[in-house]
RNA sequence: GGGCGAAUAGCUCAGUUGGUUCAGAGCACCUGGUUUACACCCAGGGGGUCGGGGGUUCGAAUCCCUCUUCGCCCA
């Protein structure tokens, strides 16, 4: 067969990906063999690919990759989450293009948009990954609204309110304004601002005098019910029981005395607004003050706030201040930071608001998820993020779980005679509850379902259960089988959103772990440190970069520089690199196919290269095991890339390599495809193209067969003998080399070497150096230049002149440089303390040094002497 | 304001219980090279007071204290 010259990398990856897809490789059956079981983080409905996305899907490639070549049955779950607020977005978006608003249409007209929408737009994310080579078991992709998925977040609603722990209540929540919707705690994301500080004076009541109030947002002064100043100020105990006049609406209100307010702060006095913040809201109900709520769901202010009705809360801002001015309640305006917090989703400023929301009770829900993350049953990669959800834990707040939209599980609630309700999973059962709660008899036109539906959140929580049926069916054959999952792989930044809370539903559906190992990925950023985003469009498109320079390199590039939990700063240099190894695995490839073999006897040179590779082989293979098993995954790849690189290409076919125009011996031969073979084997989790795609070419292979499915040998490392031989070996011809460069003398001019003791390996060094002869000798040759290795002096017979004073100055600057340890090695040892405490194999460590550098001395003033 | 983490070569990072010549890797850099697998390559090379200071120890990049800077989370 003609192998081209280059590898072309898109041809290779349909084939091979096809093939696989074909041949089934990536579906799983539960069986008798130990499963491995990987569900994937699902990435949201309406997204696009992005190299968080890549980064995140070819780690837990590699490790399904990996666990199948050990022999396990591996099943990775793919799948996307319903993303409720940005899905709902991109339909009310949609829909607006087309002239029509959400509330011209019905729940039901709007959902069918959705799911059309889904339909169209909600494969694409999955699509893209199989261009990455992500070998995940399409046939059980799922999504957070499928029947089955739906179904399960029901019915641990109906469970979870049936144990007491879903209550509702009105409660200060997180308001969306642009989305209109409350958003849990952990949607809010605090930025620092540059922004003011207004002081504002309130008149006494009935008097000519004033107390000054500091806010960063004087337009809620309209909400004020209170002015609070703390007890211990004496600045203000005057003021104690007496009313103040809130500006412009010119009402009374009470002036309050509370602990809460800091006497540092501002004017030591605070404006309180029970509906809009959530400390006024404590003080308020601590001092049973009216709330007055000011703004409409989309953030414009409502009729109850009196004035600027309809405007929006930051176009207020800005009108109310003149007017204060105009009033003569403005004092100053000074500079000042603060946090303000953003939705997550819309990016729109959260408005705090009361309102009647559903909530799950976390803390009884925590208890075992703190511990089996705390003792280790559930192990963090790296480690230091068990602080961090430690942290989270033990001062976790309820769960806000009801969303105002309508893309989502419905909430199981029917209400009825004003205020009633039962939690049903369906309107029958629920008219059946109502009538045993009342004992009177109801239609479905008496019952009124909730209209919002639950955070997205509350279905991705039961994830690894729900994927395999096991919320419905607890008992099925998968759940009992995949169930718990090996590894779970994702963002540190979803901890809270998602690790956590899948710890909890793993722990009351499953009473059990959801998954063994948490590996959190860095955050893919530019090599300037920002995150990668649309608006500053400094990320590359996953697909292009694929197209450029090939699934392989892109996901060899992306897991270079990517340690577990440490950011990856991505560069195209990355990628290049990926690709140029790629390239470099061809061309070995190429090398090996182009020998031919023929019966003859093996040379010396080629028996010993072919016993040390066997020897290292082994002891890398075995490097890399420990590293995948520890999830130091880009050690690993690195422990890969230099075997092949320098051990297998640079040395081991440099030393094997037949001389031109002559044929290989069918050992050396066989045992080097046996070698690509073993190497490609170990290469595959990383690159599966382009390994897959030597694999086949390297031998005859039947239809059907694949590396993918091979399983991996148990490297056993006994005799490591040859190791250190062919190490010293390796620096006599790496001197040698330094020679040639120096006296400028080409590979292909035969040099001779001298040594002063049998070194290892000679063959290999005389064909690795091109050395027609060693000889072992006391005598230092005539005209030659000496270095030392493993304490042998080494001399290359020169023919031209010898700069004498030159070697002498080589040779007294290495002799100093032992001498000097030796000084440090020889005070070490006559320290009593140190002989007399450090172990005896740390003091036998430093006897040997001794001898060691006592032997150098000797051989180096020799060639001194030689000179 | 509270908590957590980090600081090692120009860059990104390893460095496991303190002890092999432990100061490392990759990239970048410098020098040489038309060796018939590969210039997306080969060969050779330079480069760090392990953030500053103090302490424990026979011995510290590693343990303790402190300061500085940066990052993350929470309020």
């Amino acid at each position: 067969m003609e192998i081209p010259a280059k590898y072309q990398h898109t041809k290779a990856e349909n084939k091979w990906y096809n093939y696989w897809l074909d041949n089934q490789f990536f579906h799983s059956t539960p069986d008798e063999r130990e499963p491995y079981t990987i569900v994937i983080p699902p990435p949201n409905v309406t997204g696009v690919l992005h190299m968080g996305h890549m980064l995140n899907n070819t780690i837990q490639d590699v490790l399904a990759r990996r666990a199948r070549m050990e022999g396990k049955n591996v099943c990775w779950v793919p799948g996307t989450d319903h993303a409720s607020i940005a899905t709902e977005a991109k339909v009310v978006n949609k829909l607006r293009e087309e002239g029509i608003t959400k509330d011209q249409l019905t729940r039901e007209s709007f959902m069918e948009h959705a799911w059309e929408w889904k339909e169209k737009h909600g494969g694409i994310i999955l699509e893209q990954l199989k261009k990455l080579g992500a070998s995940c078991d399409w046939e059980r992709t799922r999504f957070t609204m499928d029947k089955e998925l739906y179904d399960s977040v029901i019915k641990v609603f109906i469970d979870l309110y049936e144990k007491g722990l879903i209550y509702r209540g009105v409660r200060m929540v997180n308001w969306d304004p642009v989305a209109k919707t409350a958003v849990s705690d952990e949607e809010v994301i605090h930025k620092e601002e540059q922004s003011k500080l207004y002081y504002l004076r309130y008149q006494i009541e009935g008097e000519e005098d004033y107390i000054t109030i500091a806010t960063t947002r004087p337009e809620t002064i309209l909400g004020d019910t209170a002015v609070c100043v703390n007890p211990n100020d004496e600045r203000f105990t005057k003021y104690a029981g007496k009313k103040c006049i809130v500006p412009l609406v010119n009402r009374a209100v009470p002036i309050i005395q509370d602990e809460y307010v800091d006497i540092e702060f501002g004017t030591g006095a605070l404006k309180i607004t029970p509906a809009h913040d959530e400390n006024d809201y404590e003080i308020g109900m601590r001092h049973k003050l009216e709330t007055i709520d000011i703004f409409n769901d989309n953030g414009t202010l409502s009729e109850a706030a009196e004035l600027f009705v309809d405007k929006d809360r930051f176009e207020v801002r800005d009108l109310i201040i003149p007017e204060l001015e105009k009033a003569g309640n403005l004092v100053k305006i000074e500079d000042y930071t603060n946090k303000v917090g953003y939705s997550e989703r819309t990016d729109a400023v959260i408005e705090p608001k009361l309102s009647a929301q559903w909530f799950l009770k976390m803390s009884e829900l925590a208890k075992p998820a703190l511990e089996h993350v705390m003792n280790d049953d559930i192990k963090f990669h790296p480690a230091k993020f068990k602080n961090v959800y430690r942290h989270w834990m033990e001062n976790i707040r309820d769960w806000c779980i009801s969303r105002q939209l309508w893309w989502g599980q419905r909430i199981p609630v029917y209400y009825f005679d004003n205020g009633e309700y039962v939690v049903a999973s369906s309107i029958d059962e629920a008219l059946r509850k109502a009538e045993e709660k009342t004992g009177k008899t109801y239609t479905e036109a008496d019952l009124c379902q909730d209209e919002d539906v639950l955070d997205t959140w509350f279905s991705s929580w039961l994830w690894p259960i729900s994927v395999f049926n096991g919320i419905n069916k607890p008992d099925n054959k998968d759940i009992n089988y995949y169930y718990p999952t090996n590894d779970l792989i994702t963002g540190p930044d979803i901890i809270f959103f998602w690790v956590a809370r899948m710890i909890m539903a793993g722990f009351e559906y499953r009473k059990e772990i959801p998954f063994k190992n948490v590996y959190f990925t860095g955050i893919v950023r530019d090599s300037q440190r920002r995150k990668m985003s649309k608006q500053l469009g400094n990320s590359p498109d996953p697909l292009d970069l694929i197209k450029e320079y090939g699934a392989d390199g892109v996901r060899v590039g992306i897991l270079l520089s990517a340690p577990a939990g440490g950011d990856l700063l991505y560069e195209d240099s990355l990628v290049e690199q990926g690709r140029n190894f790629t390239t470099k695995i061809w061309n070995t490839f190429r090398l090996v196919k182009s020998w031919n073999a023929e019966d003859k006897s093996q040379p010396k040179y080629a028996a010993t290269a072919v016993a040390w590779f066997e020897q290292k082989l082994a002891q890398e293979a075995s490097k890399l095991n420990e590293q995948l098993k520890s999830y130091r995954i880009s050690e690993a790849l690195m422990t890969a890339y230099t075997l092949i690189r320098d051990d297998f290409s640079s040395w081991y076919l440099e030393a094997v390599k037949p001389p031109f125009g002559e044929a290989m011996d069918r050992t050396t031969y066989d045992a080097s495809v046996n070698f690509l073979e073993q190497l490609m084997q170990l290469l595959h989790p990383f690159m599966p193209f382009v390994t897959e795609e030597v694999w086949q070419l390297l031998r005859e292979r039947e239809d059907g067969e694949s590396l993918m499915v091979t399983t991996l040998p148990n490297y056993t490392n006994e005799d490591a003998s040859l190791l250190e031989d062919i190490q010293v070996a390796q620096e006599v011809v790496t001197a040698i080399r330094t020679i040639r460069k120096d006296k400028n003398i080409g590979f292909k001019e035969e040099l001779t070497l001298t040594v002063s003791h049998e070194i290892p390996c000679t063959e290999v060094i005389e064909k690795m150096g091109n050395i027609s002869e060693t000889t072992v000798t006391g005598e230092k040759p005539e005209q030659s230049i000496g270095f030392t290795v493993n304490n042998t002096s080494c001399y290359i017979p020169m023919t031209g002149a010898i700069d004498i004073e030159a070697e002498r100055k080589k040779i007294t600057e290495e002799l100093d440089y032992t001498k000097g340890f030796l000084n440090s090695v020889t005070k070490k040892l006559s320290n009593e303390r140190f002989v007399n405490n450090a172990p005896e194999k740390v003091v036998a460590i430093e006897q040997k040094k001794k001898a060691d550098a006592e032997a150098k001395i000797a051989e180096l003033e020799a060639q001194l002497k030689a000179l």
